[in-house]
DNA sequence: TAGATTGTTAATCGATTAACAATC
DNA sequence: TAGATTGTTAATCGATTAACAATC
């Protein structure tokens, strides 16, 4: 049904502000009001009206109604839609440490279409344990889960000296993605996606703020 | 020591990659090179090399030299100062499910001058247990445990539809900064600092690409 | 109709990249 | 010196914002 013939470039910033919408557009579900403008949404959220108006265009499957803006429920459908909520990839995460481990009994993930199905790690100690329902492996036995289990999503969790390592292994695995946790530059080979989360540089900027103010 | 007059100007951006040059540079501590040059950690990065050069001069407390670079130890020890890792910041957690006691665990923060140093939960079932050493409280005991210890940044893990309320504690509680890990727009008074988390809009990106791909 | 809202085309802004003179 | 690297000034690029005609 999705006729997007040509990719419909949508920005990076423009998808990380669709969970904003909808968490926003969720609280309006239980109210009487069915229809939402555009410059309603920005000055809840504090953007600009013509950035949501073009956030909305790109990934709304129906156009906005003039003088009453678009159908709530609609919109919902749309966003979850588009961010992917119903796929369903199946992920692995290799480095059980406490990152690892939290986001392995994170729940969150799954409204998002990611279902991590085991984790591994290389320490004796992690190895054989069950985090939040997951087993967790030797890396050793990666290469003949993934065989068995083809694994779309590679989380990677693992101490940055040791993130490069794991890669190579997980492209050996033949996963088409990387979710990289490790403040590293992955060398990896054309067409493997790679997706740095970086949550210490979000502390960095609190920290500058922080010293700005005083 | 820091003769920082104007604030310096420094993008958000810029401050994303100084964990990767960090974290570059520090694979080249224990080898025989004492030097670097922006062209050789622009390719290693996969970065523009003007780039480099900028980022490094605004954090840089020397000049690079002509020829050689920068001296690996003296950029370490200035990006590890303008990051932050030397400073000390209380921080508070709110919300200890899944995620929040995974921040809570997570050890890697005292590398970036925050530590946390108490949680709070509103669910009893969570109130007085102790995860990775730091104790857990009822919500109603904040306020008065930030009047006998000052904080100066509040984390934000609990659900979406309660992370206002817990925003307004926090400020109440006058905490300096707010991490916020709900995907949720905060309202607050001008003067206290937000940082946005949202670790599904990464989420939602891969989807992208991996949709984009077939 | 009048006015709110839409989608789109043009202007602005900031970050990235290219070009270049200065230095060791 | 010649050449690699520096820092800086100018050009490019993309995202945000402003202006405006079209619609119900």
């Amino acid at each position: 049904m999705s006729d997007k013939n040509l990719p419909n470039q949508v920005s990076a910033n423009t998808l990380r502000r669709l969970p904003y919408y909808l968490s926003y557009l969720k609280t309006l579900k239980n109210t009487d009001v069915s229809y939402i403008s555009a410059p309603v949404i920005a000055s809840e959220l504090d953007l600009n009206e013509v950035q949501v108006r073009k956030d909305l265009a790109a990934i709304s499957s129906v156009a906005g109604k003039p003088k009453k803006g678009f159908e709530i429920d609609v919109l919902i459908n749309d966003i979850q839609a588009y961010i992917g909520c119903d796929v369903n990839n199946c992920g692995i995460l290799v480095g059980a440490g406490h990152l690892g481990r939290a986001l392995l009994a994170y729940s969150g993930f799954e409204a998002y279409g990611l279902n991590i199905i085991a984790a591994f790690d290389s320490n004796p100690a992690a190895v054989g344990k069950d985090i939040a329902g997951k087993s967790v492996y030797h890396t050793d036995a990666l290469l003949d889960f993934c065989k068995k289990t083809p694994v779309t999503i590679g989380i990677i969790t693992v101490p940055a000296e040791d993130a490069q390592e794991i890669c190579d292994l997980l492209i050996k695995a033949n996963v088409k993605a990387i979710w990289n946790f490790a403040p590293v530059k992955l060398c990896t080979p054309d067409g493997v996606i790679i997706q740095n989360e970086n949550i210490a540089a979000s502390l960095t900027i609190i920290n500058k703020k922080l010293a700005e103010q005083f």
